[in-house]
DNA sequence: GCTCAAAATGCACCCCATGT
DNA sequence: ACATGGGGTGCATTTTGAGC
């Protein structure tokens, strides 16, 4: 059984995930926080093996909270709950596991939660082990987050900070298409003002690093007119 | 802290594919 | 045939990191 904090200023969100973890009958919240401040001096004595965490809090944010609990020893996988999808990359820079929008699908938190048992099923470590670096696992990918490494079939794919972003992201999004335009605005964090010649250039590299690495267990297609999507074998 | 080299990123241009 | 969208290449600029 997993053991879970929730973090989140509204108290029926805190009802409702504590619900549904309830009901997954593989997960124990064994603490709720409205107040952040509270959680942050609760959670090293409480050491969970999940954080549920909403981004948009009064007193710090859920970014913050995530940044000031990396630097504590106690490593937990920490999963942002949150109605804004805007804040996914930043979300992922700070370790997030995963990203799930409210309001919660039941489905995608059972898939989650299954995530995170098999990860650590598959690295062997408990609450309480330090980790060199967080692994996230997503189709045939092996995103190692703090080296900026990617392994795929067994090789391994060196991306640069962009190839990795628009990797990661697209990832996350099987089948999903973006929009250049709306891709750039995600990776980047800005408008790209009708400039994609460089998300262009990334996705052309991507594509030569992935064929080589995966044949083609996976690829980046283009659908004319509507964008880009990564597709798995 | 400075310099320099390497890597990353961005941009311009050209070519190709597709739709009309 | 033409217009448009997308991909590839080469070069310029910026950023990063190592060495001193």
């Amino acid at each position: 059984m997993l053991k879970a904090v929730i973090v989140d200023d509204e108290i029926l969100a805190i009802h409702l995930l504590e619900a549904m973890l309830m009901e997954s009958n593989s997960v124990d919240v064994i603490g709720k926080f409205l107040n952040p401040l509270d959680a942050y001096t609760n959670i090293l004595k409480l050491k969970p093996d999940i954080l549920f965490l909403d981004i948009e809090m009064a007193e710090m944010s859920g970014i913050e909270f995530a940044s000031k609990i990396e630097e504590t020893a106690h490593l937990m996988d920490i999963v942002f709950v949150t109605a804004y999808e805007h804040y996914a990359l930043e979300a992922f820079n700070v370790q997030a596991v995963d990203y799930i929008l409210k309001p919660i699908d039941k489905e995608r938190l059972i898939k989650t939660i299954d995530r995170i048992r098999q990860r650590r099923g598959k690295l062997g470590f408990s609450a309480n082990t330090l980790l060199d670096e967080d692994i996230k696992i997503i189709g045939s990918f092996h995103f190692h987050v703090h080296s900026g490494r990617v392994y795929i079939a067994n090789t391994s794919l060196v991306l640069s900070t962009k190839e990795f972003q628009i990797l990661f992201f697209l990832a996350q999004r099987p089948g999903q298409i973006f929009h250049p335009s709306e891709l750039y605005k995600l990776i980047w964090a800005e408008d790209s003002i009708g400039q994609t010649k460089a998300l262009k250039v990334h996705i052309s590299n991507l594509r030569k690093k992935l064929e080589s690495a995966s044949g083609h267990q996976a690829k980046i297609v283009t659908v004319r007119g509507y964008g880009y999507q990564l597709l798995f074998e």
